[in-house]
DNA sequence: ATCCTCCCCTAC
DNA sequence: TAAGGTAGGGGAGGAT
């Protein structure tokens, strides 16, 4: 299992030190990579991304001795800087050994196998003349002479002598079929084919069940169209035979079988001295490449790259992750990196994965759909033994199944599917017959590219899904590699889900090439039966095989799969279980992935089941958690009590790219943001959703340069923030506002962004429900919808077709990107006098949704939210009185007279007005909450102004980075004993403290600067009208700019805005960049009006719950409409009606919080008391939770005549009155 | 105690 | 050259 990065070095060297601290080191645990290495670390090591201690610290783990004088036992100076050892007045024997930058140690241990030092080593800038010499001393005795030669083989074939040596002396050129890297490698591979033992199973009582291809023979291809060679011999027999070369690729790849045994390790001998020139690293990539033309290869020798034309036949195995061509002027990089219009829209048409989880959601709908329509089953006669079987179905090596099924001719040949073809050989693959093994090695040699599937002749060297396409080459040089094709993955899983269905009493889908099922039969043997029916009809309608595992539970239906692999049935019985768990490894456990695997093998060199199996139950859950801790315990012995589940709607909806992320400057990223904020919106249109949670994800790289994955993220750092607003937001600019202002409170400096991710949480749903609404369905008490669209969303109609203002909108397809639909609810006056409807009429739009408005106005007070104002600091507080007072009527918004405020709220179902919420929090005792600042609002605001509530943001954020830091366990400092989580010290707040000292990025502020930024009266002036940007005033809170059109003349209300009103209201910037992605077809445009989103679909979800009443308390700090509360008192009657304790608890318990919070303010300065008294709206919240459960209370008695046990945590909050019915039981 | 935010980990 | 996406479970640790 490589490493992909060097990310997944550092997790694993964490997991190493914390496991490890705690428990006796085990001899061997953490490998010898290094094992004859003899190793010094320049001590002015640069910062990034490992100084000299951490480096050590590796090395030593993995096997290496470190001096820390260059002693003439000394095998490799490791140093970012050869200058450093050159500047050190040295001994003649210094200046021979060589100068190897860190990343060696880092990368192999990424790679969990010994690159060869030469790929990474410095050379000298004289003697450029000795480059025809051909090869390495052999010893490490090697006199000047020998050490001219050795240089000139590094010059010529820099990578491939290294291929040849990774740790020891490079060796002589009739090694070079032997290459001990070749062994080494392949030694460190995992058990090659993972199959080995299961033939063996197949003798054994368990494989009673365990059968070969389907025995329903019908349309179905006896031959499998995968087959592997039982005998085949472990991928390191095969490296550099030269049989497994010379097999013409058109034939059967079954290797021989006499292949030799692995080569033994040759002895340990020092790196001859060098004296070449080495090329600066360049902007490409940040290892060494040959500066020399490759024509010098054939000059060389044997180890050389083979050229064009000639097989790689022997010594091949370097390059690993290597760029194979430079890119000098950055063209080739800028073209395809994330400045390119284009890039985002390549990107994900092109990513593998970002159609797999696509996929994954489609066909979980299509599988729903399938199921309904299904006819209904024939039911079982009854009194027959029933067994009730969990199968799990899985597709063999499904992309590279596809890719056979459509060329014949790949059938036997180790195939991989990535996007590795190289340039002008695209066509190569589908010439119906192989590639030439010369394209074969000009594409695939060092390809960074990503295999997605291998195919089992593949695996049988070693190659595995997700390696990159270099490594697989070096593996097995006569790897073909197929191209994507997207849409026959897409169909076959339609097939497949189709056959499942059919057959299935009940259906998981897993992804697209995966499910589980549960079928009802009467014993395992006809389960059995069923399975090999079912793979015959997958066989014949997709052309490809599958596998199916068949048990009683969904771990051991899932194990049974590994089993079965390839083109197999395997099924577990429950009485032979503790048999087959003993000798399973724990990496087949679901959800053991890389760092448990890891945390396993070097804190207890647990490798199996079994092994697992004498740990208790506490010690798993001290070091993975309670959680995980106990499912290990459990997985391990076959246990599972999961049960299939029906497809759930989602929680969040996002979209993110960390591979091509480079920038320049901040308004490039801020541009991207704008762009991938379309992207997400449009995914929230397909999905007909909004939401009110949003956050940000970043990369920030943790070291400059390239990556050696092409494009890559590279070894970085992982940042998020996120953002509640209280409404849902209204289109992708709105959307891109917020993420800008997010990403920026991050402080990436543009250049080191490597990653950016989008998501939307606490969703709201636009669609009715279909089937009626649930009656238990939260929305009834967002159901206020106005009177029409409330009528029109009874039918099926979908209710924002209603609001659409502009029919084109719905007309506009793809072509259109430029000005994308953008359909506001603009009829004011109807949204306006929507009254309550009954909750039999409870459709849509929540209360808490005004519509949007694009009209322009002066900043008053009235467009202040007052949840913004109140979370700022003092400071600011009051230079906005100061600003705000020209510009008001008064020297303080007007408190809201509670007459008016009654009349607001029975006429207006949008009727959250800024200054009826003006100063819930003003008295709060709560601290500013940096995350509670509205960035629209800062927006809005004076430049100087904005700036220094930016600066204190900051700041926010840098005392709590601070704090965490300074909490955080030193690294490496062995205290913690089995820690769950001993990752803590190396989180990003320690990234940021000292090792990143001498890069640009502002350092943060020691503590809260709100002394340093307090402006002078001189400082303040009125915000006139022309000096706010009109795209700002689109920006503003909807809340905000309702109340600013309560306040204007109907006229200048536009009723119906046109298109190009709308147009002109935005901002130009976010119109031009962001609606380009934003690309809505009709059914997306009716989901876009606003005022039409409701609480999504799976409806008792405490978590749908929870963030249900939150949006709601939270956009109503003042108290709720009255509407609102005896709507929510009606579902709290039905879902006591119905016994839904726990969501009736979850649901008050909501309430609750807001209640108890809102009870503690009312202690500080009375001086920024801007409105009127508190006591109103204090007790606002108060009373509706007093009327909740008085409601739950009289449901209960009424429907089971006996009343309900308070919770305790509802006695805390003292009520002020009982009212009618509560307590009279 | 519980909530909330910011991660980490896993799967395909 | 290359396309390392995403949803969901869950824990640590600060805030309340
Ligand atoms: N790292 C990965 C893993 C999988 N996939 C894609 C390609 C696979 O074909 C498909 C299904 O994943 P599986 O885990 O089922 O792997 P395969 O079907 O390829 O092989 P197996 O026979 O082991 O199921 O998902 C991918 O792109 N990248
Ligand atoms: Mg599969
Ligand atoms: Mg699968």
């Amino acid at each position: 299992m490589a490493y992909h990065d060097f990310r997944d070095y550092m997790s694993a060297k964490r997991s190493k030190l914390a496991v490890q601290t705690a428990l006796p080191t085990l001899p061997g645990a953490a490998g010898a990579l290094f094992r004859d290495a003899v190793l010094w670390i320049d001590p002015q090591l640069g910062p990034l991304p490992l100084n000299m201690t951490e480096l050590t610290e590796m090395a030593l783990l993995h096997g290496a001795q470190i001096r820390t004088r260059i002693t003439s036992d000394v095998t490799h100076l490791i140093a970012d800087d050869p200058l450093h050892v050159l500047l050190n007045k040295q001994e003649v024997f210094i200046r021979q050994m060589p100068v190897v930058r860190p990343a060696w140690i880092t990368e192999s241990i990424q790679e969990e196998r010994t690159l060869p030092w030469r790929s990474f080593q410095w050379l000298r800038a004289e003697d450029p003349h000795q480059r025809q010499l051909a090869f390495p001393a052999p010893s490490k005795t090697s006199s000047t002479a020998t050490a001219t030669v050795a240089s000139t083989a590094r010059a010529a074939a820099p990578t491939a002598t290294a291929s040849m040596s990774s740790m020891a002396s490079p060796a002589p050129p009739h090694a070079a079929s032997m290459s001990p890297t070749a062994a080494i490698s392949a030694a460190d591979t995992t058990p090659v084919l993972g199959k080995r033992s299961r033939i063996a199973d197949m003798d054994l009582p368990v494989s009673r069940f365990t059968h070969g291809p389907p025995w329903t023979p019908t349309a179905v291809p006896r031959t499998p169209v995968v087959s592997v060679t039982p005998t085949l011999p472990r991928a390191s027999a095969l490296l550099g035979h030269p049989d497994a070369v010379a097999t013409p690729l058109n034939r059967v790849a079954t290797p021989s079988p006499q292949s030799p045994p692995p080569l033994p390790r040759p002895p340990s001998l020092p790196p001859p001295p060098l004296l070449l020139s080495s090329p600066p690293p360049s902007a490409f990539s940040s290892r060494s490449v040959s500066p020399f033309p490759s024509d010098d290869a054939d000059q060389t020798s044997a180890v050389a790259p083979p050229a064009a034309g000639k097989p790689a036949a022997r010594g091949s195995s370097y390059l690993a992750a290597q760029p194979k061509q430079v890119d000098p002027d950055g063209a080739w990089m800028k073209r395809h990196a994330s400045t390119d219009p284009q890039f985002l829209e390549r990107y994900f048409q092109s990513s593998r994965l970002h159609h797999l989880t696509t996929w994954k959601t489609e066909l979980r709908d299509f599988a729903a759909q399938l199921w309904q329509a299904r006819p209904p089953r024939p039911p079982r006669p009854p009194g027959t033994p029933t067994f009730v079987a969990v199968m799990h179905v899985d597709m063999d090596c499904f992309f590279a199944s596809i890719a056979m099924r459509n060329r014949p001719h790949l059938r036997e040949v180790p195939v991989v599917v990535a996007h590795a073809l190289g340039m002008g050989s695209s066509n190569a693959i589908t010439d119906a017959r192989p590639i030439s093994p010369s394209r074969m090695a000009q594409s695939a040699q060092g390809s960074t590219s990503e295999i997605a599937s291998c195919n089992y002749a593949a695996r049988g060297y070693g190659i595995r899904n997700g390696m990159t396409v270099g490594r697989a080459y070096e593996l097995c040089p006569r790897i073909q590699v197929a191209p994507y094709d997207f849409a026959a993955y897409n169909d076959a899983s339609r097939k497949l889900l189709s056959i499942l269905v059919a057959h299935a009493d009940q259906i998981q889908v897993q992804s697209c090439d995966e499910a589980f099922i549960r079928v009802d039969t009467t014993s395992l043997a006809a389960a059995c039966a069923v399975a090999q029916s079912l793979r015959a009809q997958i066989r014949a309608s997709t052309g490809c095989p599958a596998s199916i595992g068949i048990s009683h539970n969904m771990l051991l239906a899932r194990l049974a799969t590994t089993v079965a692999k390839p083109d197999g049935m395997h099924a577990v019985p429950a009485e032979q279980t503790a048999a087959f768990m003993e000798s399973q490894p724990i990496a087949n456990l679901p959800g053991v992935g890389r760092v448990t695997v890891a945390r396993l093998r070097d804190g207890w060199n647990v490798a199996t089941c079994g092994d697992l199996m004498q740990r208790s139950r506490a010690e798993l859950q001290s070091v993975f958690g309670t959680k995980a801790g106990a499912t290990l315990y459990d997985a391990a012995r076959g246990r599972d009590d999961r049960v299939l589940e029906p497809a759930k709607p989602r929680k969040t909806i996002g979209a993110e790219v960390n591979w091509g992320i480079r920038f320049q400057t901040g308004e490039q990223v801020h541009a991207f943001c704008r762009q991938l904020s379309g992207e997400v919106m449009q995914r929230l249109n397909a999905a007909k959703r909004r939401g009110t949670q949003i956050t940000v994800k970043a990369k920030r790289a943790r070291y400059e340069g390239e990556p050696s994955k092409v494009l890559g993220h590279g070894l970085c750092d992982d940042f998020s923030k996120s953002t509640r607003v209280p409404r849902p937001f209204r289109d992708a600019s709105d959307l891109a506002a917020h993420v800008v202002a997010l990403y920026d409170r991050m402080e990436i400096p543009a250049s080191k962004l490597r990653g950016l991710g989008i998501h939307v949480g606490q969703l709201l749903a636009s669609t009715p429900g279909r089937d009626g609404a649930h009656p238990l369905h939260p929305s009834v008490f967002f159901k206020r919808a106005p009177t029409l669209e409330a009528a029109a969303a009874r039918t099926d109609e979908p209710i924002s077709k209603v609001s659409h203002v502009d029919d084109d909108d719905n007309n506009n397809d793809n072509h259109r990107k430029d000005a994308p639909p953008h359909p506001h609810i603009t009829d004011v006056g109807t949204a306006a006098s929507a009254v309550a409807q009954s909750p039999a009429q409870a459709q849509l739009a929540p209360s808490t949704l005004p519509p949007p408005s694009s009209v322009t106005h002066d900043m008053t007070w009235s467009q202040i939210d007052p949840a913004v104002y109140n979370s700022l600091p003092a400071e600011i507080q009051g230079e906005l009185r100061e600003i705000l007072q020209p510009a008001g009527a008064a020297a303080a918004p007007p408190p809201l007279s509670p007459a008016r405020a009654a009349t607001t709220m029975t006429t207006a179902s949008v009727s959250m007005t800024s200054t009826t919420t003006a100063n819930r929090r003003e008295r709060s005792a709560t601290p500013p909450d940096a995350n509670a600042v509205d960035l629209r609002v800062l927006e809005a605001l004076p430049p100087d102004i904005q700036e220094e509530v930016r600066a204190w943001m900051r700041a926010q954020d840098a005392t709590r980075q601070q704090r965490a830091a300074s909490m955080a366990p030193a690294p490496g400092a062995g205290v913690t004993p089995l820690r769950h989580r001993p990752l803590a010290a190396s989180r990003p707040a320690h990234a940021d403290a000292p090792g990143d000292a001498d890069e640009q990025e502002p350092e943060q502020p020691e503590q809260p600067n709100e002394d340093t930024a307090v402006l002078t009266p001189s400082d303040f002036r009125p915000v006139s009208r022309d000096a706010i940007d009109p795209s700002v005033l689109k920006a503003l809170p909807e809340a905000m700019v309702r109340e600013l059109e309560r306040q204007l003349p109907r006229t200048e209300t536009p009723a119906t805005p046109t298109r190009a009103l709308r147009r002109r209201a935005a901002s130009p910037r976010a119109r031009s960049t962001l609606h380009a992605a934003e690309r809505e077809d009709a059914a997306d445009a009716d989901a876009d009006a606003d005022g039409a989103w409701k609480t999504i679909d799976d409806a008792l979800d405490p978590d749908v719950l929870h963030g249900m009443v939150r949006t709601w308390t939270d956009a109503y700090p003042d108290g709720p409409l009255r509407g609102d509360t005896q709507a929510l008192a009606a579902f709290l009657a039905s879902l006591v009606a119905e016994a839904q304790w726990q969501a009736v608890e979850t649901l008050l318990r909501a309430v609750h919080r807001i209640a108890a919070t809102s009870a503690l303010s009312g202690t500080d300065d009375d001086d920024l008391r801007l409105l009127d008294p508190l006591e109103v709206s204090q007790a606002a919240w108060k009373t509706t939770l007093d009327q909740l459960v008085d409601a739950v209370q009289t449901a209960c008695v009424a429907a089971y005549g006996a009343a309900w046990q308070l919770p305790s945590w509802l006695d805390q909050t003292p009520r002020e009155i009982q009212r009618k019915g509560g307590n009279n039981h």
